[in-house]
DNA sequence: TTATGTGAACCATTTCACAGCC
DNA sequence: GGCTGTGAAATGGTTCACATAA
């Protein structure tokens, strides 16, 4: 089946939600609610959960459990997923301490870096390798995913070595660089300065005319 | 002029590469070109570029230098931002060191904490005052625009403090909490937990089947 | 009666295809 | 001839409106 990539993102927040409904002790909740709660409309809501079968009871709405339990089975993976760290630079280490990074469905089990000092430490209990052990690092651990924080020069000398393991196949990139990689290998990259520009942007014109 | 969001996004790539080829001496490029360093359509290109005149020459291509004026002048701002950071915890630190965050078009004016060791220092060379001042001291300073590096509980608090001081008019939010404001008031989320998790779903999509 | 599920209409964005200019 | 600029077509995503089921 083909999910729209705006609905995973909404996805996820219905779960979000989902889960702390389910912490209040709510049992039943309509399109209409979660949609006044997450700034969506009703018939939007209806639509992205019922790309994944009938799950609400018409004339009655959603049960919390059952949806809460029916999303997270669509968000579900097959395994957990095992990620590598490259740049232990503040932002990296801010990374690794964040709260939405520790899950159950993913670890991180190795960062890497350039700078002797931090090589061959453990770095927020994680073992740091030298960013040039990559393709071998990778392959021993295993690690399918790569979390990408190091400036955008070396932003694509870090994705050729870590795509060289032959086991790299998704990358979250929070460098501002374009980057190549084979066709099989999925990009996702996080463009901080390019979200406060966009916002930046708007304001401007609203300020203007509008 | 109406500007689509996804074509602002493009052309803060634009500006970036072409900041660069300006760098390297290189003259003139193609819609072509730009489409390939960027992994984008030519006609893609071409369409972004041409909302705001014609400013490549037929036959021949678009002249670096003249492209990069002609992008920086509609990124540009019509004043230098004043920013506030709300929270300084190790993402807003990283932030505040990051350097795409500093800029001659914006700079951050003042960070906000609850922390009594934090309240009353400077950080990074800004000074830290307590999240309860915010509406005095944004006024105050003038700020206009709130980056929030808060835990998701704390966010929807602190986000009212700083509407409430009138004065605020843009909100880039890494909080992964939904948030009410007033309908004036532009809010722009980097949600980096539902990043890596779309990036796990279509890896997961693409190993099933395909 | 109420609220879901969904085809159809609508709107936004991308891509095509070619006219227009260098 | 080559490459831009741009209407028109195609695609992708959202919203509507109502049939359907509890």
């Amino acid at each position: 089946m083909k999910v729209a990539e705006p609905t995973i993102e909404r996805l996820v927040q219905y779960y979000r939600l989902l889960t702390q409904l389910k912490e209040e002790g709510r049992r039943v909740i309509s399109s209409q609610e979660i949609g006044e709660m997450l700034g969506l409309k009703a018939s939007q809501v209806r639509k992205d959960l019922s790309y994944f079968g009938e799950i609400g009871k018409r004339g009655v709405g959603y049960h919390v459990d059952r949806l809460h339990d029916h999303v997270s089975k669509i968000l579900s993976h097959p395994n957990v997923w095992r990620i590598g760290l490259v740049g232990v630079g503040r932002l990296g280490e801010a990374l690794l301490g964040h709260k939405s990074l520790r899950s159950d469905k993913f670890g991180i089990e190795a960062v890497f870096d350039v700078d002797p000092n931090k090589v061959g430490k453990m770095i927020e209990g994680v073992p740091c390798f030298h960013v040039d052990d990559m393709p071998k690092i990778l392959k021993e651990k295993k690690i399918e995913i790569i979390i990408l924080t190091v400036p955008a020069q070396a932003a694509q000398q870090a994705v050729d070595k870590a795509v060289a393991s032959g086991v790299v196949r998704g990358i979250l990139s929070f460098a501002t660089a374009p980057l190549v990689v084979p066709p099989d290998v999925l990009v996702y990259g996080v463009d901080i300065a390019a979200e406060l520009e966009k916002l930046l942007f708007y304001l401007k014109s609203s300020t203007s005319k509008e």
